[in-house]
DNA sequence: ATGGCAATAGAGTATTGA
């Protein structure tokens, strides 16, 4: 089985991308940040008739979130239920027996900004709200984009992004908190090449140059990654005319 | 030091992203 996590930075422009993609790479389960749809607006029939069950939660402009499965999807749930937010950043459904998280962090802007504060603040109730669902779910994974690089390694150059966001020690250290509460990183659980990222800006030949931060995560509970075999970034679709800034990630299960 | 690219809303340019 294969779980995967994709910025799509527009799911109207990156509509096309999307079904080459999943015709390329039929993963079994596919989270999206970033839709900017609102649900009367998501393209339902495309996704069902590429063999996709789908579940969406979207607003005009900003954020968006959905869950695609080949499997059925059951008991959505929009948001964190601890966390009043009127941005539409989390989605949760259980699929083939996994609870499978659904995330769109905020990205913070600047260290010194409400947004950054807002970040912090719904980092942590995240943490609280994942510490009780593993308690009901013990297969459970976090898909999405943290717009948090754990650590210099996932940095094209640590000195120019040291303590920016994005790479901040509080940002950091909230990312560890929830590898505190039992989720691995499933993309260091294995050998990978240096300077991987999923993450490049668009401006000053960002991927040409390889300047990219890796900031799209699949984080895995106990039982979960003990069935990881695989975890790798797709570059692939980076390459595509017009494309989102991010690259998929994709984590492969026994 | 700044902005550089892209998407959106909406009609020129501002906001946001990472």
């Amino acid at each position: 089985m294969k779980i995967a996590t994709w910025n799509v930075n527009s799911l109207k422009v990156r509509l096309a991308h999307l079904l080459q993609w999943l015709a390329d790479n039929p993963v079994d389960v596919l989270c999206l940040q970033e839709t900017k749809l609102t649900d009367d607006k998501f393209p339902v029939a495309e996704i069902n008739a590429a063999g996709y069950h789908v579940a969406f939660s979207g607003q005009k402009t900003y954020n968006g979130v959905a869950i695609l499965s080949k499997l059925p999807i059951t008991d959505v749930v929009k948001n964190n239920p601890r966390y009043e937010d009127a941005q539409q950043r989390i989605l949760a459904a259980t699929i083939d027996g996994m609870r499978i998280v659904c995330a769109y962090v905020p990205n913070g802007q600047a260290v010194d900004s409400d947004k950054y504060v807002y970040k912090l603040a719904w980092l942590e109730s995240l943490r609280e709200w994942l510490d009780e669902e593993m308690r009901t779910h013990e297969h459970l994974a976090i898909l999405g984009d943290y717009n948090i690089a754990p650590d210099d390694r996932d940095v094209h150059d640590p000195a120019e992004w040291a303590g920016q966001v994005l790479c901040s020690d509080k940002e950091r250290a909230a990312l560890l908190a929830l590898n505190e509460l039992g989720l691995v990183d499933s993309f260091r659980m294995f050998e990978q090449d240096e300077k991987s990222f999923s993450w490049w800006d668009y401006r000053m030949l960002g991927f040409r140059r390889n300047r990219g931060l890796r900031i799209d995560h699949i984080l895995l509970s106990k039982t979960l990654a003990a069935r990881c075999t695989a975890c790798a970034i797709d570059r692939v679709p980076r390459k595509w005319e017009q494309p989102s800034d991010h690259a998929p990630v994709i984590a492969t299960l026994d």
